[in-house]
DNA sequence: CAGTCGTGGGT
DNA sequence: TACCCAAGACT
């Protein structure tokens, strides 16, 4: 089969059975676009739809990005997930700002450049924004591909080689746009990784995997660990205005740059822990119902105190954050487990 | 280069 | 339940 046919199928799928509506396909700004890339990075389309208009509403163009504090970006990041992304985000737009005077770049070589693109997303802003013929290579590609190709190869750079090798291959020299788009979609609503719809894919009568009948066993899966069990111990301290204790985590590491409640280390008791940082035994101090919390590596168990300082001048002074008024504007990005627990156990109980 | 980085949804 | 995985990039 041909390339020239490969993509001519994949087209003509496209024009009826591709998503043409979505928030960020309305024009080819190359700014929307980013945004959008970045967001969808391992994350569903419907998961990112409404993230999507509510960032662009709050920052339309690169400038309102850049000037913004990354605590106010965060704060649009907050139940995305891998906040690197958004951290990567507010520095490459003050990168545009600094070494395109505000044009957001098009050309992949730019692209790269900034801060959280790599190679298939530098190419997809490029073909989505201005037609260039970019070969991408994302997960719905890889699936695409394996499948079409039967390539039984373990995930890693070998099996990357290839692939990006026939992307390149079956891109075609015209519509690349739509092509793009049109690789996702049939990656994301037909050859999906599981039940795939076969029987509406154009690409069926020339499929490797289909003709070996062995669609769902490429690609081939990593082999994972089990993520290990961490048990983490989160201080809920509430002062007598009825405010909680925030602290900014550490740029790097989990939750790098959200604000999250103070973590107690294990063989630590809460109450010392907060006579010892606040100077004051707190009044009362009681342990909350535990939170299990998933992240890629690591199964969380959280433990919440609830813990109640009586002191009117109660001020840490020896740490960094600040005191939150549930309900209120946060402070910047908040992560999950705080979230719920302001939602229910200690927004509900302080008020 | 293998490990790291979140969260939600599907099965 | 406990997996799997989803428009990857960075170290």
């Amino acid at each position: 089969m041909p390339p020239a046919a490969f993509a001519e199928r994949v087209l003509a799928w496209f024009d009826v059975h591709g998503r043409h509506g979505l928030p960020w396909q309305a024009d080819r700004d190359p700014y929307r676009i980013w945004v959008s890339e970045i967001m969808l990075q391992q994350t569903q389309v419907a998961t990112v739809i409404p993230y999507y208009q509510r960032f662009m509403t709050r920052f339309p163009d690169v400038a309102s990005l850049a000037a913004a504090d990354l605590d106010t970006v965060l704060g649009f990041w907050t139940g995305l997930g891998y906040y690197a992304r958004g951290r990567n985000l507010h520095r490459a737009a003050q990168w545009v700002l600094a070494h395109h005077k505000g044009c957001f770049p098009t050309d992949p070589e730019s692209l790269r450049e900034l801060p959280g693109i790599g190679r298939s997303t530098a190419a997809a802003i490029a073909a989505l924004s201005t037609g260039a013929r970019e070969p991408i290579l994302d997960g719905n590609v890889k699936r695409v591909l394996c499948r079409f190709l039967a390539l039984d190869l373990p995930p890693g750079t070998a099996r990357d080689r290839r692939l990006w090798a026939a992307a390149e291959a079956l891109t075609p020299t015209s519509r690349v746009d739509a092509y793009t788009q049109a690789m996702m979609d049939l990656g994301a609503t037909c050859c999906t990784p599981r039940r795939p719809q076969c029987a509406r894919c154009p690409l069926r009568p020339d499929c490797r995997a289909v003709a070996l009948n062995q669609v769902e066993s490429f690609p081939r899966r990593a082999v994972r660990r089990a993520a290990p069990e961490v048990a983490v111990t989160l201080l809920a301290i509430g002062d007598p205005d009825g405010r909680i204790w925030l602290e900014r985590r550490p740029p790097r590491g989990i939750w790098g740059g959200m604000w999250c409640l103070p973590e107690c280390p294990p063989e630590t008791v809460p109450a010392d822990w907060c006579a010892r940082w606040f100077g004051e035994v707190p009044a009362s101090c009681a342990a909350l119902p535990e939170i299990r919390h998933v992240l890629t590596h690591r199964r969380l168990r959280v433990q919440p105190w609830q813990l109640q300082l009586s002191s009117g001048w109660a001020d840490p002074g020896l740490r960094e954050g600040v005191w939150y008024q549930s309900g209120t504007m946060p402070p910047g990005g908040m992560v999950k487990p705080v979230l719920d627990l302001l939602a229910g156990p200690i927004g509900g109980v302080q008020g």
